[in-house]
DNA sequence: AAACTTAGTTTCACATGTTGGAACTAAAAT
DNA sequence: ATTTTAGTTCCAACATGTGAAACTAAGTTT
């Protein structure tokens, strides 16, 4: 159904912003260019056509080149008619304000993790330097909660395009231990991370489905060792749950336009 | 510098995007073909390659087409890259805790007002809900700061841009009072909504400008006619100029990465 | 249940837009 | 003044996008 191999013009195009937006600060067109397969007049254009539209801005006295404001416009958009975003937001705040730990509502975006929102107890929301953040699937609650639930041949594509990188020793660095700690999530409904992530971040994870057992996304509350443990954090699963199954339903039988 | 006619099938499939997400709600193929001059089987392709690029999410069940999240991801960095939005943060949490009024940061994008962040005094930030949110130029008082300080050349391309509808009885509705309220602006260095787009909703706006006096932004402080009159607002206008210099020295001197 | 309507999808000959080597210009660096 | 590097334009060869027409699937009417 989706494809990762670029079709057409359109597609290469917007390879190209994924690859602006990578860099993650603005870049001249040499920088672009030498991470780019494309001869540099093929680029060029792309560049060209880019800003022209409004996807890439360009500062002419630095003379770089960032993802522009028009997809900040549009991810307004996106963000507004997301069949999750919109439903969930009362949901957070009230499971925000009940365990008092941070909580985060995620999607999969192709292969990665989306932050789609996110409640801090410490200091209020700052939504936009959040969402819209990415993660790695395979190492994090969320992200291993809505793997679980995605059927197979979904499930081989993601699994193929997960680094495996361990970025802590509780990492789970092979799609074996992957797949057996997804069986694991399917059989209690619920997932952890296990500091597999980040040292001293721990975080239970619910996945939030359709009727037909698709997973739209997922719900985390995530907290540091210091102050829980995991059997703590497991004791708020029921609590999860039943919010996911509310948030699913929502999401089903609403749809809520774009307003002040 | 930055064309609105098409170039080339990205900037189509572009329009098509645009398209999609003026609607605001999630929409079915025939909608958009409605509202769409391409033929059918172009803007069906049009519309699966958007799909599978992840700009547009499909939702089999409804049958219907949404923006997608990979904008979201993108808005992302393009906020974080932004040269304005991140600098200027701490700068929005100072003021909005000083005089206790909505605070907006905005942008041009096109001929429109973006509004890139938010803080307002009564509930906690929810900026999704108003970053990417795009208003008038020509009746709003970040507008008509960042219009007053853009040169000829642009500025007749964005007016003839504008609609002039008449939200109020205070609109201004034609080019020349438009030009005229400019020419006030650029002698005080700082300009108001007088109730132009909504009845009861007053503002004072201040550019924020380069070293060479191009606008990058606006900000203002909104409130409403019940509880501030123009000349209790007009009083803050040395603070948010001051306010406007230091983002903009800030915004030429640093640049931010993205992180946590 | 057959006939009709409407919404969505596939096909294919044609032409338009995309491609990238090469050649050019502008601005630094030597 | 000369070389190097970064950015831009040209254009012939060709790949891609185009859209009328034809088709399938689903829903509606008689």
């Amino acid at each position: 159904m989706s494809r990762d191999t670029e079709d057409g013009t359109v597609g290469k195009a917007l390879a190209v912003l994924d690859q602006v937006a990578a860099f993650g600060h603005p870049v001249r067109f040499g920088e672009i260019l030498s991470k780019s397969a494309y001869p540099k007049p093929t680029l060029y254009r792309f560049v060209q056509t880019l800003t022209n539209q409004g996807m890439l801005s360009y500062d002419p006295d630095r003379q770089t080149y960032a993802p522009g404001v028009r997809l900040v416009r549009l991810a307004h958009a996106a963000w507004a008619q997301s069949t999750l975003a919109p439903v969930a937001r009362p949901y957070l705040d009230a499971l925000s304000a009940d365990v008092g730990e941070t909580v985060h509502l995620a999607q999969l975006d192709n292969a990665q993790v989306l932050y789609l929102d996110k409640r801090n107890a410490v200091q209020p929301v700052q939504m936009y330097s959040q969402a819209g953040k990415v993660g790695p699937a395979y190492c994090t609650g969320v992200g291993k909660v809505m793997l679980a639930f995605t059927p197979e041949p979904q499930l081989d594509r993601i699994i193929a395009q997960q680094s495996f990188h361990a970025f802590t020793p509780e990492t789970l660095t092979t799609p074996d231990a992957l797949m057996e700690e997804l069986d694991n999530i399917v059989a209690r409904g619920y997932g952890f991370d296990r500091e597999e992530h980040e040292p001293g971040i721990i975080c239970i994870a619910v996945p939030i489905l359709t009727e037909k057992g698709r997973p739209l996304g997922g719900l985390s509350v995530t907290s540091t060792t210091a102050r829980q443990s995991l059997d703590k954090l497991e004791k708020l699963a029921p609590m999860l749950q039943q919010t996911a199954r509310d948030i699913a339903y929502d999401a089903a039988h609403w749809h809520i336009k774009d307003e002040d």
